[in-house]
DNA sequence: GCTGATCCATAGTTTGAGCTTATTGATTGA
DNA sequence: TCAATCAATAAGCTCAAACTATGGATCAGC
């Protein structure tokens, strides 16, 4: 009585709409005539119309048959579509993929990004800045799928993997007496104001920024909290105090300030791609591939200790 | 094996995807939850990947699943929509109906077309003017469904209705003798040269316009011959000649013409409205009833007989 | 740590919707 | 008038989707 429509009455409908041709169209859907006049009879009862004006001897569209044809053809193609599409985000080729990361690996990232896309170009990326407990926040609550952070420490419901590592180099004003030398010893710096980004943007990272003072046995004070690189390389320029960085964030300085090495034993910072602990969804493992084929290159192209 | 998808695999999986919980889900289907199982089961091998994620403690969709959930409601709401709408075309209610009709009736057409639009605002009206021979070709090849036609000849494959007549009037230029009177004879017009519409625009309409100059006796021979009614009384207002109209086309004239009653036994012009023999499509049965509203006010308004 | 509750999967059985073949009835062309 | 064509109907069959019963895994509570 109150029956359900199907695909097969879809199918069955756009065969005889084309066959015009009871025979015919059973034929090509490999049943019986009587079996495809049942199933129509069934379609135009639940319709509640004629699809189709059947004299003994001819068959053709009505009005309202007509007006439904194209459109049952568009639910079957766009369905087939739907099913290709949830096949291929399945497997990892479409989709889409949010990526947390560190405003300070921006430039590691886009060339990891950019391999990825290359390797899957359906899936759409989603971007999210922040500081190094954001991205590991998101990442927990599941905003986002992968990470890029700095400095991280091991824990037990996040993977880490090396990206890169780089060292730290100071910068201070040019005006500064150390400036008309290319390197440095920390210690020279303890008595000028230091720039920093705050402690609870990443403790680790912090700690691992600041420890080329502290092996020189320096008590670290901020003088000056930004949240960005950016800005702390323009307070410096300005000679408001003095910084040590992660060198990709000093490849380009603005006038007033200056790179130098920093003598003492080698300290790196070092970027990680941070996933879910057991998240091993394909589209994960692409990106994961895409930035393993990348690593060598980057670990070689940036660390370069003293 | 080679299993086909069927709407029913799409219901169970909104079912699921929204309940979350197989029991639940089975529940709101009205089915047994081993049977939900299977059906889900049998989905994920159709698109060939994983839909849900189970532990026997929960359920949540997988990439995938979340992918495709959109799209499946998506296909269910459209093919919703399409049937409602080939049952509305199937009743009438929408649609899309070819009028054909001469040039000349082009105010009656538009008034009935009007009260047609507000009964039935979801059918697509196409519009198609030419002679009446164009017109009645039209309906017979299938290209309009309704035809209006002037002083149209019985045919055994075409229904005609009456919707309107009117008197026939002579138009002559301003300058004529007889433009001094408000009627004329017709014999008085016998000299001057007959502007009309070529016959083989409609043989009968022409016999029935040329009736006031054959019933006076008068050898009727165009002399030019134009082919809408428009330019006829352009030619009379520049002096070339006369002629004779039915009154809706003389409603507004140019300068130079003059409209005159014609004295003698009252001729009309009558305007039909046609359809094939046999088509009772509900669609143009609510043409007709529309028309039939309208038909008692335009029969008493144009007519006015002498 | 055992017990009961919860929940999905599996096994085996039942049922009915959709299929089959055979036939009827209507129309057309020879 | 007869044969051919073609859709509808009738009656029986069959398999897929339903059912019931059960298993196995996980979790909460005493």
């Amino acid at each position: 009585m109150d029956q359900r429509i199907e695909l097969r009455h879809l199918r069955y409908f756009l065969a005889l709409a084309e066959e015009l041709h009871f025979g015919r169209a059973a034929q090509r859907l490999h049943i019986a005539q009587p079996a495809l006049s049942q199933q129509i009879r069934q379609l135009e009862k639940i319709v509640g119309v004629e699809l189709f004006r059947r004299t003994s001897r001819s068959v053709h569209l009505t009005e309202a048959g007509a007006a439904f044809q194209p459109r049952a053809r568009n639910v079957l193609d766009r369905l087939a579509a739907d099913l290709d599409e949830a096949g291929r985000v399945g497997r990892g080729e479409a989709g889409r993929l949010d990526v947390a990361f560190i405003t300070s690996a921006t430039a590691i990232v886009s060339e990891h990004l950019r391999e990825f896309s290359r390797r899957r170009p359906d899936v759409q990326v989603k971007l999210h800045d922040g500081f190094t407990t954001d991205v590991l926040a998101a990442l927990e609550r599941g905003t986002a799928d992968v990470g890029i952070v700095r400095d991280a420490e091991e824990r037990d419901d996040i993977d880490l993997s090396l990206l890169a590592s780089e060292r730290f180099v100071a910068v201070i004003p040019t005006e500064h007496p150390a400036a008309r030398c290319d390197h440095v010893e920390a210690r020279v710096l303890a008595a000028d104001p230091l720039i920093l980004f705050p402690r609870s943007a990443g403790t680790h990272a912090f700690d691992m920024n600041t420890q080329p003072l502290r092996n020189a046995g320096i008590d670290v004070q901020v003088a000056q909290e930004c949240s960005n690189w950016h800005t702390i390389i323009m307070f410096v320029a300005a000679g408001l105090g003095v910084t040590i960085a992660p060198y990709s964030v000093t490849t380009l300085l603005p006038a007033g300030a200056r790179r130098l090495e920093l003598d003492g034993p080698p300290t790196v910072s070092r970027i990680f791609m941070a996933t879910r602990r057991g998240d091993d969804r394909p589209l994960l493992q692409a990106f994961k591939a895409a930035s393993e084929s990348m690593t060598g290159r980057d670990r070689d192209r940036t660390t370069r200790v003293r």
